[in-house]
DNA sequence: AATGGTTTCAACCGCAATCAC
DNA sequence: GGTGATTGCGGTTGAAACCAT
């Protein structure tokens, strides 16, 4: 894939020479780094380092900015007059600026706004700033369990879709909803144990360590522990994501366990008799040299994929959102997160992992008294 | 009251999609 | 169909407010 710059007409080139005389020297240097722009992905930083070895450090620093402007060209400034432009907070004088223009005239063409109302502002920070604070319909205040609640929804079948989760919650933006949503209902779920990201309890919070533990204890068998850390750490079990592998540090520490695994229930059996497998249904364990097959129902045997919060919603009166395609061809596996490829491959790698060639199977299972606390 | 840490949310940034010519 | 302009979107930032000590 090439990696060149369209650069434009002449005329767009002449309307965005700078205001002051360009020595030769400069020009040269234009050209040298329109080429350099050309051929490479640079930023400004290393155009100013090109710039001051150059010109010397005294002339550039003012220049290098309106320079790379001309060396960039294919992307034009979003507003004029940048420089002298106001940011930061709008003044309620500002506000009333606009908010009177766009009532006389209507909210379009955000590019020549500011300066037809007469703002020292860029036309996408009035359109921002009409869009998520002064347009009439918006809904300020807090909000209601019930709109929490279709946000939770809506999140869970439309992901980050921030503008779409809006699009069904008259009077909210989708920035309101975004603040809210990574401020409080973010938090709230993952103090519940809910992935935020999934929608589904995370399993990650177990001490699986300790359920093996037990489990091996009860069958009289004992685990070398060097392997069962090994077995719970997370590099041996997929890690989907950042969040995952925070909450998996965290834990870690404490435990030197936590495979971030994404079950919306976790069934541990209270007794396994010996005719169990150990790991029973919990699918091939895709070790390339000792499969583990499956077999009879065990430890992990019982483990069902329900709709934790989608369940827990059907009765909630949200009717009104209709099911997506994902929704209706999604079997009782709910992952709500990534591709339909990544779920798939995140679903059935779930226990995938491989066991070293080295590894003798007997390094892991050695029969020995169960431990007494 | 002063200080430092945390939370909140308006505003910004960069990119992509869409529109207009 | 190509190009530049405009708009929309999601992630991130940072100042102000809040809270704990």
């Amino acid at each position: 894939m090439s990696n060149t710059k369209t650069f434009p007409k002449s005329d767009f080139f002449t309307a965005r020479l700078p205001s002051f005389p360009l020595l030769s020297r400069e020009i040269v240097s234009i050209s040298v780094f329109a080429i350099i722009a050309m051929t490479s992905s640079i930023d400004l930083l290393q155009v100013e380092e090109l710039y001051n070895s150059s010109l010397g450090k005294s002339e550039a620093t003012e220049r290098v900015k309106c320079l790379w402007d001309i060396i960039k060209m294919g992307r034009a400034p979003c507003c004029e007059n940048k420089g002298s432009l106001k940011k930061g907070p709008w003044t309620p004088e500002e506000d009333l600026q606009l908010i009177n223009y766009i009532h006389l005239h209507g909210p379009a063409n955000w590019r020549t706004l500011p300066k037809n109302a007469g703002l020292r502002r860029c036309g996408k920070s009035c359109r921002l700033r009409w869009a998520n604070y002064l347009r009439p319909d918006i809904k300020r205040g807090r909000f209601s369990l019930e709109e929490e609640d279709i946000i939770i929804q809506l999140h869970s079948v439309l992901g980050n879709k921030w503008s779409a989760i809006a699009g069904r919650l008259p009077g909210r933006t989708d920035n309101e909803i975004k603040n809210y949503w990574n401020t409080h209902i973010r938090k709230r779920l993952l103090q519940m144990g809910i992935d935020p990201v999934t929608h589904t309890p995370r399993l990650d919070l177990f001490d699986i360590s300790s359920i093996l533990r037990s489990v091996f204890t009860m069958q009289g068998l004992f685990m070398n522990p060097n392997m069962l850390n090994l077995a719970t750490t997370p590099s041996l079990l997929s890690l989907k994501n950042d969040e995952n592998h925070d909450l998996a540090s965290q834990n870690t520490a404490q435990t030197q366990v936590s495979p971030p695994l994404e079950f919306t229930q976790f069934h541990v059996p209270t007794q396994i008799t010996n005719e169990e497998g150990l790991f029973g249904n919990m699918g091939n364990l895709g070790c390339s040299n000792h499969v583990l097959q499956q077999n009879q129902v065990g430890l992990f045997g019982d483990m069902a994929f329900v709709h934790s919060l989608n369940n827990a919603n059907q009765n909630m009166g949200h009717d009104s959102v209709p099911p997506t395609p994902k929704e209706l061809n999604s079997s009782s596996i709910y992952v709500n997160c990534g591709t339909e490829e990544e779920r798939d491959s995140y679903c059935s790698d779930l226990f995938n992992f491989e066991i070293p060639e080295t590894l003798n199977i007997g390094d892991i299972f050695c029969s020995v008294p169960p431990l007494s606390n």
